[in-house]
DNA sequence: AAGATTATGAGGTACGTAAATCAGAAATTT
DNA sequence: AAATTTCTGATTTACGTACCTCATAATCTT
């Protein structure tokens, strides 16, 4: 039989009181007492029952998300999986606030940070602005023995017990391979559209991008970054003038959201179809990719991003232990092959 | 609050012994009341609280693995899957039993079912083989009550309450999809080595390799598929005969196990060396990988599979819904980019 | 050494559900 | 209408842990 608390008071010759007060450090045991009870947990090989503990204490663990109200598939997709968690908390013991704040607003994220500081929930997740107003609020949550897990775009090591997300360097990297590779030796030039370089995570696989692809396709003419906010428009209109002004086209990379644009735009290509690489499954690019309008998708699921960042929220939050390999957020490769 | 099971009682009008034999399937109830319990269930939205059940059930979910004990290095790694979770099982109530059967062996199978059979746990994970005589037995575990989950080769499905792998038909098309693409319209020789075409799974993949590489790149001679039985030794002495008897050889794909001697012979070729695909990812395929050894690497994640298969089980055991997102396996892609 | 302080013991209740018993009500059969 | 059978109610115990109170033992202060 597995065993209780009863077992390790009878192990360590301990009244189960003092068990209790060793397992839940609190006050009121000597050095030496502490020390024979938790000999005779790891004797006994306790572990405690999360579930009946969980019930014991009424539990639920409160959540927050803080995310931001983009009108991107993503974000959408990402509130969408906080929504679909949210309804299974009866069943998990989470109570999940959703807080949508304005996108790219450093004031708003901080306003919503510091009403969390004030009624601090178990655990935050927050897709992060790399800002010190950000950072030292994250700081002063976990000082307060929140669990605090960056979403999606991180923040220095300090401000968070976690990072729950995809490493961006190296998507940016993989963009660059398989741009390279897909070519196939062809000759030309590839433009690459970003939405802000105020972006961390759309700087990093800018980086990554044209590391990669210089050293497979060294003939490769890259252009320079174009910025588009996000917006579809912005991204249609970008690469018309970039079609017009560079009749040898033949690779583009749209590394940040406004796929609408990049669809639309490729669709009305006439000629040779340059590859087209992009960011996230939708319907949109889901669809895309069957057509063969875009060749490649890199992903991050945010369904695991979202079932992710509750785990490790509540294990923080219970001082357990994650298993990392289960936690890392995979960076996706979709061809219209392997399609989920 | 969260509605309990005194709270049906008092909306239905009912004792709480009613409302258990209701929510526990007892017998000894009115049609009619239990009409009007379930009503009250719907109406205040009541949900079983799991870990109070199961507490109170003092449940363990029993789980048999029947696992082949291949040496290759996916099957080893799932049998490791299968031993740490076995050590999480204190925490998630689980009593986890690896049985290892020989490989490609249907008698030995057929043997650890009827012992399964004879004995039953609350869910059996099984790596199957496609046979009567499994099937058969699958069936019996079934209408035994016991949740049956095929794990990695499948079965049809009135043997199998789920299936937790990949679409192996996708994955060979992926394999063309990549082979033909990096290829990049040059001509020449692609060899294939199979494990065994006995294998529904191989079968499966080599399909979709074939058909995916003849749409992109037609003019690339597919050789005639070649059967390692995953041995490495017979996997590298094919590819020495290939690589003598077609001096066009410009691709391999390897699409069963023994990569150790796929590895071996790519590392001893003179000249260029052709584009090489593989599954699995292990540490040779890793590091193959990052010397640039082989090209691209299809992947089936064995902890994601195990996780799932437990995950699938205990639901199944309980009669609750999956979450069907999370418990489809991909088909991963690994560059030397992407890798985790 | 008396008093103050800190450790520990003993015992209970609570969490939400399962499962059992036994008594009594209602429906069915004879 | 009586005897059976089938439902239903009331109540209790158990699961493993948390957390509370009260009493007493051990240790420290002055």
């Amino acid at each position: 039989m597995k065993p209780t608390v009863h077992d390790i008071a009878r192990e360590a010759g301990v009244s189960l009181a003092t068990v209790d007060r060793v397992l839940n450090r609190r006050p009121g045991v000597r050095a030496a007492t502490r020390e024979r009870v938790e000999a005779a947990i790891d004797r006994i090989g306790f572990v405690r029952d999360v579930a009946a503990a969980n019930l014991a204490k009424s539990r639920t663990y409160a959540l927050a998300f803080v995310i931001p109200e983009s009108d991107n598939s993503f974000m959408q997709a990402l509130r969408d999986e906080v929504a679909a968690a949210r309804l299974r908390g009866a069943l998990e013991r989470t109570d999940i606030t959703l807080i949508a704040v304005p996108a790219f607003d450093e004031a708003g994220l901080a306003q919503a940070l510091d009403a969390l500081i004030a009624n601090p929930p178990a655990g935050v997740a927050v897709v992060a602005i790399d800002a010190p107003a950000i950072q030292s609020r994250m700081e002063r949550l976990r000082d307060a023995g929140v669990a605090v897990v960056t979403l999606v775009s991180d923040l220095a090591a300090s401000g968070r017990d976690h990072f729950t997300g995809i490493d961006n360097l190296a998507a940016g990297r993989t963009a660059g391979s398989l741009m390279g590779r897909f070519l196939g030796g062809r000759t030309g030039a590839v433009a690459v559209i970003a939405g802000s370089l105020r972006l961390g995570d759309h700087r990093d696989r800018l980086a990554g991008f044209a590391e990669r692809l210089g050293q497979i396709a060294p003939d490769v003419r890259l252009l320079d970054v174009m910025e588009s906010q996000d917006d579809p428009a912005r991204v249609k209109s970008l690469l018309t003038s970039a079609f017009r002004d560079h009749p040898d086209l033949i690779g583009v990379y749209n590394l940040g959201a406004g796929n609408r644009g990049l669809v639309a735009s490729l669709s009305q290509t006439t000629g040779e179809r340059p590859l087209a690489i992009a960011h996230e499954l939708s319907p949109l690019t889901r669809k895309a990719l069957e057509d063969g309008l875009i060749d490649a998708i890199l992903n991050q699921d945010p369904g695991h991003e979202i079932r992710s960042a509750i785990r490790v929220l509540k294990a923080r939050a219970d001082g357990l232990p994650v298993i990392a390999a289960q936690e890392r957020i995979r960076i996706d490769i979709f061809l219209k092959d392997n399609l989920p």
